[in-house]
DNA sequence: ACTGAAAGACACAGACT
DNA sequence: AGTCTGTGTCTTTCAGT
């Protein structure tokens, strides 16, 4: 008999579990063997471990955050929009389009009066209004469109394990 | 004699950096040995401009991404809210209390009609209500609040360099 | 599920071009 | 600014508890 579906494949992760995923959060170049010290466990059992969590999926990714300033993406925009019609086929077709749009590094569906929000970066603000009119303006059945421009990144954590 | 004064140093970054920034982003433990290969270098230079490039803050940090379905983190919001005064100390104090709210995981300051706009992760419904109130609706000198609901991440990027 | 050992791979520093 | 080479350290596998 087939078990119960879940949404995720929950692998119980115990408190060392945490603790790895802990210090991976924080910096993804540690190596195994300072984990293993720090955890109190040889460097084999926590090398198991991560191999696990790799493959449930708890580990998503490896990324390493960069210095936008430094490399003429100084300027991020939050962008509101709304599409015309609703159906399958055309959100998925918007979608799409967004998935290739370098500029846009976030992408998520809301609540409210607006159906996405994007987070675009972009050199300057010449390079956004090009973007907003020249790009985004150009995809069809994007109804209204607002952006809000962020002044100042105060806060961009990533630890979902505290 | 002091050298002039700049926002943000510039380590002139060639298309080599540029190249080893690409895979880093993608992949943040990858080995150098695997990227001098593909940047058709010897493991020595690809290690000494990884070190400059950390050192001048181009790099800023790597991270892991974890699946928040599988640790309890299953719900985003997006928080905007205004400040009832906007002297700096009264900013500062609200940042600094922002800052050791570890469900709050972004905190930009933005334009239009609001302050703040902070992206939470709550376990569910609940678990967000009671942060509202509790946590948010606590701190002094906080005027409205509005709360935007993630109901799908299409895209999640990092990418700065394409 | 863990330890400990051992082989192989890698990082890192030095000498040199 | 790069290659090559050596040394020490880390990863990864395996036998054993």
């Amino acid at each position: 008999m087939a078990k119960s579906i879940k949404t995720e494949e929950m692998p119980a992760l115990d408190k060392t579990d945490l603790a790895i995923l802990r210090l991976l959060q924080q910096n993804a170049r540690i190596t195994i063997k300072e984990i293993s010290e720090k955890v109190h466990l040889s460097s084999t059992p926590v090398h198991e471990r991560i191999r696990r969590m790799e493959e449930t999926g708890v580990i998503k990714q490896y990324v390493t955050l960069l210095n936008g300033a430094m490399l003429k993406k100084g300027l991020m925009v939050i962008c509101y929009l709304t599409l015309r019609q609703h159906s399958k086929a055309a959100g998925d077709k918007f979608i799409k389009t967004i998935m290739q749009m370098d500029e846009v590094i976030e992408c998520l569906t809301i609540s409210g009066q607006f159906d996405f929000m994007l987070k675009v970066v972009a050199e300057n603000m010449d390079a956004y209004y090009d973007f907003h009119v020249n790009r985004l303006g150009q995809i069809e059945n994007v109804g209204n469109v607002q952006s809000v421009f962020v002044m100042g990144v105060i806060k961009q954590s990533h630890q979902l394990v505290f």
